[in-house]
RNA sequence: GGAGACAUGCCGGAGCGGCCGAACGGACUUCACUGCUAAUGAAGGGUCGGGGUUAAACUCGACCGGGGGUUCAAAUCCCCCUGUCUCCGCCA
Protein backbone atom coordinates (compact mmCIF):
# COMPACT_ATOMS: atom_id res chain seq x y z
CA UNK A 1 0.00 0.00 0.00
CA UNK A 2 1.30 3.33 -1.00
CA UNK A 3 2.40 5.76 1.36
CA UNK A 4 -0.07 8.10 1.74
CA UNK A 5 1.69 10.68 3.24
CA UNK A 6 3.78 10.82 -0.17
CA UNK A 7 0.44 10.84 -2.15
CA UNK A 8 -0.52 14.18 -0.51
CA UNK A 9 3.18 15.49 0.11
CA UNK A 10 4.75 14.76 -3.81
CA UNK A 11 1.98 13.20 -5.87
CA UNK A 12 4.01 13.77 -9.25
CA UNK A 13 6.65 11.59 -7.94
CA UNK A 14 4.11 8.90 -7.89
CA UNK A 15 2.40 9.97 -11.28
CA UNK A 16 6.32 8.95 -12.47
CA UNK A 17 6.11 5.73 -11.35
CA UNK A 18 3.13 4.91 -12.69
CA UNK A 19 4.55 6.15 -16.13
CA UNK A 20 7.70 4.29 -16.10
CA UNK A 21 5.01 1.13 -15.32
CA UNK A 22 2.95 1.75 -17.88
CA UNK A 23 -0.04 1.87 -15.16
CA UNK A 24 -2.57 4.59 -15.43
CA UNK A 25 -1.46 7.57 -13.52
CA UNK A 26 -5.12 9.58 -12.95
CA UNK A 27 -5.65 6.86 -10.33
CA UNK A 28 -2.95 9.36 -8.62
CA UNK A 29 -5.75 12.28 -8.73
CA UNK A 30 -8.56 9.74 -7.86
CA UNK A 31 -6.61 8.84 -4.88
CA UNK A 32 -5.99 12.29 -3.96
CA UNK A 33 -9.55 13.22 -3.74
CA UNK A 34 -11.02 10.16 -1.93
CA UNK A 35 -8.14 10.88 0.29
CA UNK A 36 -9.55 14.51 0.91
CA UNK A 37 -13.03 13.14 0.68
CA UNK A 38 -12.17 10.51 3.58
CA UNK A 39 -10.59 12.90 6.04
CA UNK A 40 -12.94 15.67 6.20
CA UNK A 41 -15.40 12.88 6.97
CA UNK A 42 -13.82 11.73 9.34
CA UNK A 43 -13.28 15.12 10.99
CA UNK A 44 -17.03 15.34 10.55
CA UNK A 45 -17.68 12.01 12.38
CA UNK A 46 -15.65 13.05 14.86
CA UNK A 47 -16.74 16.61 15.42
CA UNK A 48 -20.38 14.92 16.40
CA UNK A 49 -19.08 11.70 18.12
CA UNK A 50 -17.40 14.38 20.63
CA UNK A 51 -20.32 16.08 20.64
CA UNK A 52 -22.72 12.96 21.70
CA UNK A 53 -20.38 11.97 24.28
CA UNK A 54 -20.37 15.86 26.02
CA UNK A 55 -24.29 15.46 25.60
CA UNK A 56 -24.51 12.06 27.04
CA UNK A 57 -22.51 13.42 30.07
CA UNK A 58 -25.71 15.58 30.83
CA UNK A 59 -27.53 13.01 30.11
CA UNK A 60 -26.08 11.17 32.91
CA UNK A 61 -26.10 14.37 35.65
CA UNK A 62 -29.52 15.59 34.57
CA UNK A 63 -32.62 15.45 37.56
CA UNK A 64 -35.60 12.88 36.43
CA UNK A 65 -37.62 15.30 35.38
CA UNK A 66 -35.21 16.97 33.13
CA UNK A 67 -34.18 13.51 31.48
CA UNK A 68 -37.14 12.58 29.03
CA UNK A 69 -36.42 15.78 27.09
CA UNK A 70 -32.64 15.12 26.94
CA UNK A 71 -32.37 12.07 26.07
CA UNK A 72 -34.91 12.80 23.04
CA UNK A 73 -32.63 15.43 21.82
CA UNK A 74 -29.66 12.87 22.45
CA UNK A 75 -31.17 10.17 20.35
CA UNK A 76 -31.18 12.83 17.74
CA UNK A 77 -27.55 13.46 18.03
CA UNK A 78 -27.56 9.29 17.99
CA UNK A 79 -28.79 9.04 14.73
CA UNK A 80 -26.44 11.73 13.32
CA UNK A 81 -23.61 10.38 14.52
CA UNK A 82 -24.74 6.93 13.19
CA UNK A 83 -25.16 8.12 9.92
CA UNK A 84 -21.83 10.05 9.71
CA UNK A 85 -19.91 7.40 10.81
CA UNK A 86 -21.37 4.91 8.18
CA UNK A 87 -20.34 8.26 5.81
CA UNK A 88 -16.61 7.79 7.11
CA UNK A 89 -16.52 4.39 6.91
CA UNK A 90 -17.65 4.28 3.51
CA UNK A 91 -15.05 7.07 2.51
CA UNK A 92 -12.36 5.33 3.97
CA UNK A 93 -13.00 2.00 2.36
CA UNK A 94 -13.55 4.02 -1.08
CA UNK A 95 -9.69 5.30 -0.55
CA UNK A 96 -8.55 1.93 0.01
CA UNK A 97 -10.23 0.58 -3.29
CA UNK A 98 -8.71 3.33 -5.12
CA UNK A 99 -5.17 3.48 -3.15
CA UNK A 100 -4.87 0.19 -3.78
CA UNK A 101 -4.76 0.26 -7.67
CA UNK A 102 -1.20 2.06 -7.16
CA UNK A 103 1.69 0.57 -7.36
CA UNK A 104 4.63 0.88 -5.16
CA UNK A 105 6.98 3.51 -6.21
CA UNK A 106 9.78 2.32 -8.23
CA UNK A 107 13.38 3.01 -7.17
CA UNK A 108 15.08 6.20 -8.91
CA UNK A 109 17.40 4.01 -11.69
CA UNK A 110 15.25 1.30 -12.51
CA UNK A 111 14.72 1.37 -16.41
CA UNK A 112 10.99 2.33 -17.46
CA UNK A 113 9.30 0.19 -19.79
CA UNK A 114 7.73 -3.68 -20.16
CA UNK A 115 9.84 -6.82 -19.79
CA UNK A 116 12.21 -6.31 -22.51
CA UNK A 117 13.46 -3.11 -21.13
CA UNK A 118 15.41 -5.00 -18.36
CA UNK A 119 19.19 -3.79 -18.12
CA UNK A 120 22.19 -6.24 -17.78
CA UNK A 121 24.20 -5.24 -15.52
CA UNK A 122 26.33 -7.81 -15.68
CA UNK A 123 27.47 -11.55 -17.01
CA UNK A 124 29.56 -13.59 -14.88
CA UNK A 125 31.17 -17.32 -15.58
CA UNK A 126 32.24 -18.86 -19.00
CA UNK A 127 29.72 -20.20 -20.99
CA UNK A 128 30.24 -23.80 -21.32
CA UNK A 129 31.32 -25.59 -25.00
CA UNK A 130 31.05 -28.46 -26.05
CA UNK A 131 32.49 -31.04 -28.15
CA UNK A 132 29.74 -32.89 -28.68
CA UNK A 133 25.61 -32.25 -28.94
CA UNK A 134 25.20 -31.17 -25.41
CA UNK A 135 21.88 -33.32 -23.63
CA UNK A 136 18.68 -31.07 -22.42
CA UNK A 137 17.73 -31.91 -18.47
CA UNK A 138 15.19 -33.79 -18.98
CA UNK A 139 17.45 -36.46 -21.63
CA UNK A 140 19.92 -36.06 -18.79
CA UNK A 141 17.52 -36.67 -16.10
CA UNK A 142 15.86 -39.50 -17.97
CA UNK A 143 19.38 -40.88 -18.55
CA UNK A 144 20.72 -41.08 -14.70
CA UNK A 145 16.81 -42.18 -13.85
CA UNK A 146 16.88 -38.65 -12.03
CA UNK A 147 13.54 -37.15 -13.34
CA UNK A 148 9.97 -38.89 -14.35
CA UNK A 149 7.71 -36.68 -16.27
CA UNK A 150 6.00 -39.34 -17.73
CA UNK A 151 4.84 -40.94 -13.90
CA UNK A 152 4.22 -37.68 -12.92
CA UNK A 153 1.61 -37.13 -15.47
CA UNK A 154 0.39 -40.18 -15.05
CA UNK A 155 -0.55 -39.33 -10.89
CA UNK A 156 -1.01 -35.61 -11.18
CA UNK A 157 -1.23 -34.47 -14.99
CA UNK A 158 0.76 -32.26 -16.77
CA UNK A 159 3.68 -30.23 -15.40
CA UNK A 160 3.89 -32.65 -12.63
CA UNK A 161 7.33 -35.27 -12.12
CA UNK A 162 9.43 -37.16 -9.90
CA UNK A 163 12.61 -36.72 -8.96
CA UNK A 164 14.01 -40.07 -8.08
CA UNK A 165 17.23 -41.55 -7.15
CA UNK A 166 20.29 -39.13 -7.89
CA UNK A 167 17.40 -36.05 -8.84
CA UNK A 168 16.05 -36.68 -5.57
CA UNK A 169 19.21 -36.55 -3.43
CA UNK A 170 20.56 -33.91 -6.09
CA UNK A 171 17.56 -31.12 -4.51
CA UNK A 172 17.86 -31.97 -1.33
CA UNK A 173 21.57 -31.45 -1.32
CA UNK A 174 20.85 -28.22 -3.35
CA UNK A 175 18.67 -26.83 -0.70
CA UNK A 176 21.19 -27.77 2.28
CA UNK A 177 23.74 -26.07 0.75
CA UNK A 178 22.04 -22.75 0.32
CA UNK A 179 20.43 -23.44 3.76
CA UNK A 180 24.57 -23.53 5.35
CA UNK A 181 25.15 -20.42 3.54
CA UNK A 182 22.18 -18.77 4.81
CA UNK A 183 23.11 -19.72 8.38
CA UNK A 184 26.33 -18.50 8.07
CA UNK A 185 24.74 -14.96 7.02
CA UNK A 186 22.83 -15.00 9.90
CA UNK A 187 19.39 -16.24 8.49
CA UNK A 188 17.15 -17.83 10.62
CA UNK A 189 15.33 -20.82 9.00
CA UNK A 190 11.81 -21.82 8.77
CA UNK A 191 9.83 -24.40 7.06
CA UNK A 192 6.20 -22.49 6.58
CA UNK A 193 2.35 -23.46 6.44
CA UNK A 194 1.80 -23.52 2.27
CA UNK A 195 -1.84 -23.01 2.83
CA UNK A 196 -2.57 -18.92 4.03
CA UNK A 197 -5.99 -17.10 4.35
CA UNK A 198 -7.05 -14.89 1.89
CA UNK A 199 -6.21 -11.55 3.97
CA UNK A 200 -2.20 -13.22 3.99
CA UNK A 201 -2.53 -13.80 -0.04
CA UNK A 202 -4.24 -10.69 -0.44
CA UNK A 203 -2.08 -8.20 2.28
CA UNK A 204 1.34 -9.59 0.50
CA UNK A 205 -0.21 -8.29 -3.05
CA UNK A 206 -0.48 -11.32 -4.70
CA UNK A 207 -4.36 -11.84 -5.51
CA UNK A 208 -3.79 -8.80 -7.49
CA UNK A 209 -2.87 -9.79 -11.56
CA UNK A 210 -1.58 -13.04 -10.31
CA UNK A 211 -4.57 -14.23 -8.91
CA UNK A 212 -5.38 -16.31 -11.87
CA UNK A 213 -2.12 -18.32 -11.21
CA UNK A 214 -2.88 -19.16 -7.78
CA UNK A 215 -4.33 -22.91 -6.48
CA UNK A 216 -7.54 -21.85 -3.91
CA UNK A 217 -9.40 -24.30 -2.07
CA UNK A 218 -12.69 -23.24 -1.79
CA UNK A 219 -14.33 -25.33 0.22
CA UNK A 220 -11.74 -24.19 3.21
CA UNK A 221 -10.86 -21.17 1.97
CA UNK A 222 -7.45 -21.00 1.30
CA UNK A 223 -4.83 -20.39 -1.00
CA UNK A 224 -1.81 -22.86 -2.00
CA UNK A 225 1.26 -20.53 -1.78
CA UNK A 226 3.14 -20.11 -4.87
CA UNK A 227 6.45 -18.92 -2.67
CA UNK A 228 7.24 -19.13 0.97
CA UNK A 229 7.95 -15.70 0.63
CA UNK A 230 3.41 -15.19 1.64
CA UNK A 231 3.89 -16.86 4.98
CA UNK A 232 7.29 -15.21 5.70
CA UNK A 233 5.69 -11.46 4.99
CA UNK A 234 2.47 -12.45 7.14
CA UNK A 235 4.57 -14.27 9.65
CA UNK A 236 5.11 -10.60 11.66
CA UNK A 237 1.73 -9.19 10.47
CA UNK A 238 0.04 -6.83 12.69
CA UNK A 239 3.51 -6.89 15.12
CA UNK A 240 6.36 -3.94 16.10
CA UNK A 241 9.45 -5.88 15.80
CA UNK A 242 12.93 -5.02 16.73
CA UNK A 243 15.29 -4.06 14.63
CA UNK A 244 17.83 -2.21 16.93
CA UNK A 245 20.16 -5.53 16.42
CA UNK A 246 19.71 -5.11 12.13
CA UNK A 247 18.23 -6.70 9.73
CA UNK A 248 15.66 -10.12 10.67
CA UNK A 249 16.59 -12.82 7.94
CA UNK A 250 14.65 -15.52 7.43
CA UNK A 251 15.06 -18.42 5.04
CA UNK A 252 11.91 -20.40 3.91
CA UNK A 253 12.00 -23.83 2.98
CA UNK A 254 8.36 -24.46 1.65
CA UNK A 255 6.91 -26.50 -1.88
CA UNK A 256 5.37 -23.52 -4.23
CA UNK A 257 2.44 -23.82 -6.46
CA UNK A 258 1.53 -22.38 -9.31
CA UNK A 259 -1.04 -22.94 -11.37
CA UNK A 260 0.69 -21.42 -14.65
CA UNK A 261 -2.54 -20.48 -16.50
CA UNK A 262 -1.65 -18.63 -19.47
CA UNK A 263 1.68 -20.29 -20.33
CA UNK A 264 0.04 -23.33 -21.99
CA UNK A 265 2.30 -24.15 -24.70
CA UNK A 266 5.76 -22.43 -22.90
CA UNK A 267 8.26 -24.28 -21.56
CA UNK A 268 6.34 -27.47 -21.65
CA UNK A 269 9.11 -30.18 -21.86
CA UNK A 270 11.01 -30.85 -18.04
CA UNK A 271 10.77 -29.19 -15.44
CA UNK A 272 11.70 -25.66 -16.08
CA UNK A 273 8.07 -24.71 -15.53
CA UNK A 274 5.79 -26.88 -13.29
CA UNK A 275 3.28 -26.57 -11.01
CA UNK A 276 4.55 -27.64 -7.87
CA UNK A 277 8.43 -27.22 -6.62
CA UNK A 278 10.74 -26.64 -3.98
CA UNK A 279 12.22 -23.40 -3.04
CA UNK A 280 14.15 -21.51 -0.28
CA UNK A 281 13.50 -18.29 -0.28
CA UNK A 282 15.49 -15.19 1.98
CA UNK A 283 13.05 -12.89 3.38
CA UNK A 284 14.40 -9.64 5.05
CA UNK A 285 12.79 -7.12 7.61
CA UNK A 286 14.94 -4.40 7.88
CA UNK A 287 14.63 -0.14 7.80
CA UNK A 288 13.63 1.94 4.76
CA UNK A 289 17.18 3.14 4.99
CA UNK A 290 18.88 0.45 4.49
CA UNK A 291 16.44 -1.35 2.21
CA UNK A 292 18.86 -0.93 -0.78
CA UNK A 293 21.86 -1.77 0.90
CA UNK A 294 20.44 -5.01 1.82
CA UNK A 295 18.91 -5.35 -1.91
CA UNK A 296 22.65 -5.34 -2.90
CA UNK A 297 23.39 -8.00 -0.39
CA UNK A 298 20.51 -10.64 -1.36
CA UNK A 299 22.03 -10.49 -5.13
CA UNK A 300 25.81 -10.74 -3.57
CA UNK A 301 24.52 -14.15 -1.44
CA UNK A 302 22.58 -15.02 -4.80
CA UNK A 303 25.44 -14.80 -7.19
CA UNK A 304 28.08 -17.19 -4.34
CA UNK A 305 25.09 -19.67 -4.72
CA UNK A 306 25.50 -19.75 -8.71
CA UNK A 307 28.91 -19.07 -8.76
CA UNK A 308 29.96 -22.18 -6.64
CA UNK A 309 27.99 -24.24 -8.34
CA UNK A 310 29.63 -23.59 -11.34
CA UNK A 311 26.83 -21.73 -13.39
CA UNK A 312 27.37 -18.96 -15.59
CA UNK A 313 24.69 -16.17 -15.74
CA UNK A 314 23.65 -12.83 -15.84
CA UNK A 315 21.87 -10.04 -13.43
CA UNK A 316 19.45 -8.23 -14.84
CA UNK A 317 17.95 -5.01 -13.61
CA UNK A 318 14.12 -5.61 -14.27
CA UNK A 319 12.07 -2.73 -16.09
CA UNK A 320 9.49 -0.89 -14.04
CA UNK A 321 6.63 -2.55 -16.25
CA UNK A 322 7.47 -5.82 -15.26
CA UNK A 323 7.72 -5.49 -11.57
CA UNK A 324 5.02 -7.16 -9.05
CA UNK A 325 3.21 -4.70 -7.85
CA UNK A 326 4.82 -4.58 -4.33
CA UNK A 327 8.71 -4.43 -5.97
CA UNK A 328 10.08 -0.98 -5.70
CA UNK A 329 13.35 -2.77 -7.83
CA UNK A 330 13.97 -6.36 -8.62
CA UNK A 331 16.59 -8.33 -9.61
CA UNK A 332 16.89 -11.41 -11.67
CA UNK A 333 19.42 -14.15 -12.25
CA UNK A 334 19.39 -15.61 -15.23
CA UNK A 335 21.63 -18.91 -15.57
CA UNK A 336 22.93 -19.86 -19.32
CA UNK A 337 21.22 -22.38 -20.22
CA UNK A 338 22.81 -24.56 -22.88
CA UNK A 339 20.29 -26.51 -25.27
CA UNK A 340 18.39 -23.05 -25.04
CA UNK A 341 21.45 -20.73 -26.05
CA UNK A 342 20.05 -18.01 -23.67
CA UNK A 343 19.94 -17.08 -20.22
CA UNK A 344 16.74 -18.41 -18.34
CA UNK A 345 15.75 -16.95 -14.54
CA UNK A 346 17.18 -18.87 -12.02
CA UNK A 347 16.88 -16.61 -9.12
CA UNK A 348 14.56 -13.23 -8.11
CA UNK A 349 15.09 -10.69 -5.51
CA UNK A 350 12.58 -7.82 -4.86
CA UNK A 351 13.08 -4.62 -2.55
CA UNK A 352 9.36 -3.76 -1.75
CA UNK A 353 10.13 -1.27 0.66
CA UNK A 354 7.81 -0.41 2.38
CA UNK A 355 4.76 -1.54 0.50
CA UNK A 356 4.30 -4.98 1.57
CA UNK A 357 4.46 -4.38 5.21
CA UNK A 358 1.99 -1.02 5.22
CA UNK A 359 -1.35 -2.91 4.10
CA UNK A 360 0.20 -6.24 6.39
CA UNK A 361 1.08 -3.66 9.29
CA UNK A 362 4.74 -4.82 10.25
CA UNK A 363 6.51 -1.86 12.34
CA UNK A 364 9.83 -0.97 13.97
CA UNK A 365 10.67 1.43 16.47
CA UNK A 366 12.68 4.23 15.34
CA UNK A 367 15.73 6.20 17.26
CA UNK A 368 13.17 8.66 18.58
CA UNK A 369 10.97 5.44 19.76
CA UNK A 370 7.93 5.96 16.99
CA UNK A 371 6.80 3.22 15.09
CA UNK A 372 7.36 3.33 11.40
CA UNK A 373 6.41 0.63 8.56
CA UNK A 374 9.70 -1.56 8.09
CA UNK A 375 10.88 -1.97 4.69
CA UNK A 376 10.53 -5.78 3.17
CA UNK A 377 13.01 -7.99 0.93
CA UNK A 378 12.72 -11.27 -0.78
CA UNK A 379 15.08 -13.64 -2.71
CA UNK A 380 15.04 -16.99 -4.31
CA UNK A 381 18.34 -18.72 -2.63
CA UNK A 382 17.52 -22.26 -4.17
CA UNK A 383 14.68 -23.69 -6.58
CA UNK A 384 14.29 -27.35 -7.91
CA UNK A 385 14.56 -25.13 -11.11
CA UNK A 386 18.20 -24.98 -10.57
CA UNK A 387 18.63 -28.29 -11.39
CA UNK A 388 18.15 -27.88 -14.92
CA UNK A 389 21.40 -25.71 -15.41
CA UNK A 390 23.00 -28.10 -13.24
CA UNK A 391 22.52 -30.69 -15.26
CA UNK A 392 22.83 -29.06 -18.40
CA UNK A 393 26.30 -27.38 -17.53
CA UNK A 394 28.43 -30.10 -16.11
CA UNK A 395 27.12 -32.69 -18.15
CA UNK A 396 29.86 -34.71 -20.28
CA UNK A 397 29.59 -36.51 -24.12
CA UNK A 398 29.04 -40.13 -21.96
CA UNK A 399 25.84 -38.55 -20.37
CA UNK A 400 26.96 -38.53 -16.82
CA UNK A 401 27.20 -35.16 -14.57
CA UNK A 402 29.83 -33.95 -13.22
CA UNK A 403 28.30 -33.13 -9.66
CA UNK A 404 29.86 -29.11 -8.33
CA UNK A 405 32.23 -29.26 -5.75
CA UNK A 406 30.11 -27.38 -3.33
CA UNK A 407 27.65 -29.82 -3.64
CA UNK A 408 29.65 -33.13 -2.73
CA UNK A 409 29.71 -32.93 0.74
CA UNK A 410 25.53 -32.61 0.80
CA UNK A 411 26.23 -36.64 -1.76
CA UNK A 412 28.24 -38.46 0.33
CA UNK A 413 31.54 -36.96 -1.71
CA UNK A 414 30.01 -38.46 -5.28
CA UNK A 415 31.93 -36.36 -8.01
CA UNK A 416 29.83 -37.40 -10.60
CA UNK A 417 26.40 -38.73 -11.58
CA UNK A 418 26.46 -41.73 -13.99
CA UNK A 419 23.63 -43.25 -15.91
CA UNK A 420 22.79 -46.96 -14.97
CA UNK A 421 24.26 -48.62 -18.19
CA UNK A 422 27.76 -46.60 -18.34
C1' G B 1 -17.04 -35.03 15.38
C1' G B 2 -19.62 -34.04 20.61
C1' A B 3 -19.58 -31.11 25.49
C1' G B 4 -17.76 -27.16 28.36
C1' A B 5 -14.53 -22.92 29.82
C1' C B 6 -11.92 -18.74 28.38
C1' A B 7 -10.18 -14.39 25.08
C1' U B 8 -8.46 -7.18 28.67
C1' G B 9 -2.19 -3.19 27.75
C1' C B 10 5.00 -5.97 27.23
C1' C B 11 3.51 -10.11 30.98
C1' G B 12 0.23 -11.59 35.03
C1' G B 13 -4.45 -10.04 36.53
C1' A B 14 -9.14 -6.79 38.28
C1' G B 15 -13.20 -4.53 36.05
C1' C B 16 -20.86 -2.05 38.86
C1' G B 17 -24.02 -0.19 31.36
C1' G B 18 -21.99 6.24 32.25
C1' C B 19 -16.85 8.49 37.06
C1' C B 20 -12.50 2.92 32.30
C1' G B 21 -7.59 3.78 27.95
C1' A B 22 -8.89 0.81 31.83
C1' A B 23 -7.41 -0.97 39.30
C1' C B 24 -3.35 -3.83 41.30
C1' G B 25 1.29 -6.54 40.66
C1' G B 26 5.66 -7.43 37.64
C1' A B 27 8.81 -5.90 33.68
C1' C B 28 10.55 -1.48 31.30
C1' U B 29 12.34 3.88 30.92
C1' U B 30 13.90 8.30 33.49
C1' C B 31 15.32 10.80 37.94
C1' A B 32 17.06 10.70 43.07
C1' C B 33 19.97 8.15 46.68
C1' U B 34 23.53 4.41 48.66
C1' G B 35 31.28 5.40 46.56
C1' C B 36 29.59 -0.24 42.11
C1' U B 37 24.61 -2.40 36.22
C1' A B 38 22.23 -4.93 43.58
C1' A B 39 18.66 -2.68 47.17
C1' U B 40 15.38 1.74 48.13
C1' G B 41 12.33 6.07 46.83
C1' A B 42 9.85 9.07 43.05
C1' A B 43 7.96 9.80 38.28
C1' G B 44 6.57 8.00 33.39
C1' G B 45 4.53 5.12 29.65
C1' G B 46 -0.09 1.67 24.58
C1' U B 47 -1.71 1.42 19.33
C1' C B 48 -4.10 3.64 15.03
C1' G B 49 -6.02 7.87 12.79
C1' G B 50 -7.87 13.34 12.23
C1' G B 51 -6.59 18.51 13.35
C1' G B 52 -2.31 21.39 14.66
C1' U B 53 3.27 22.54 14.65
C1' U B 54 9.39 23.74 10.74
C1' A B 55 9.52 19.83 14.53
C1' A B 56 7.34 19.49 19.20
C1' A B 57 3.69 21.07 22.60
C1' C B 58 -1.39 20.67 22.35
C1' U B 59 -6.10 18.67 20.90
C1' C B 60 -10.10 15.34 19.04
C1' G B 61 -11.76 10.40 17.71
C1' A B 62 -11.23 5.06 17.54
C1' C B 63 -9.34 0.59 19.75
C1' C B 64 -10.36 -4.26 25.91
C1' G B 65 -9.72 -11.47 20.02
C1' G B 66 -12.67 -10.03 15.08
C1' G B 67 -17.52 -8.53 13.09
C1' G B 68 -22.59 -7.13 13.85
C1' G B 69 -26.63 -5.56 17.27
C1' U B 70 -29.34 -3.34 21.72
C1' U B 71 -28.86 1.62 24.27
C1' C B 72 -28.92 8.67 24.94
C1' A B 73 -24.39 5.82 26.64
C1' A B 74 -21.02 -0.92 25.89
C1' A B 75 -14.58 -3.80 28.07
C1' U B 76 -19.30 -4.56 30.70
C1' C B 77 -25.86 -6.91 27.68
C1' C B 78 -27.26 -10.01 22.96
C1' C B 79 -25.83 -12.62 18.23
C1' C B 80 -22.18 -14.52 14.74
C1' C B 81 -17.10 -15.74 13.65
C1' U B 82 -12.07 -16.95 14.93
C1' G B 83 -8.55 -18.72 18.34
C1' U B 84 -6.90 -21.17 22.98
C1' C B 85 -7.61 -24.74 26.90
C1' U B 86 -10.15 -29.14 29.24
C1' C B 87 -13.05 -33.66 28.73
C1' C B 88 -15.24 -37.55 25.46
C1' G B 89 -14.99 -39.81 20.72
C1' C B 90 -12.00 -40.78 16.35
C1' C B 91 -7.20 -41.59 14.18
C1' A B 92 -2.40 -43.08 15.20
Amino acid sequence: MIDPLLLRTDPEAVKRSQRARGEDEAVVDQALAADAARRASLAEFEGLRAEQKEFGAQVKAASKEEKPALIARAQELAAGVKAAEARAKEAEAEFERVSERIENVVIEGVPAGGEESFVTLREVGTIPGFDFEPRDHLELGELLGAIDMERGAKVSGARFYFLRGVGARLELALMNLALDRALANGFIPLITPTLVKPEIMQGTGFLGQHASEVYHLPEQDLFLTGTSEVALAGYHADEIIDLSGGPIRYAGWSTCYRSEAGSHGKDTRGILRVHQFNKLEMFVYTTPEDAEAEHERLVGWQEEMLGALGLAYRVIDVAAGDLGSSAARKYDIEAWIPTQGTYRELTSTSNCTTYQSRRLSTRFRTESGKTAPVATLNGTLATTRWLVAILETHQRADGSVVVPEALRPYLGGLEALVPAGA
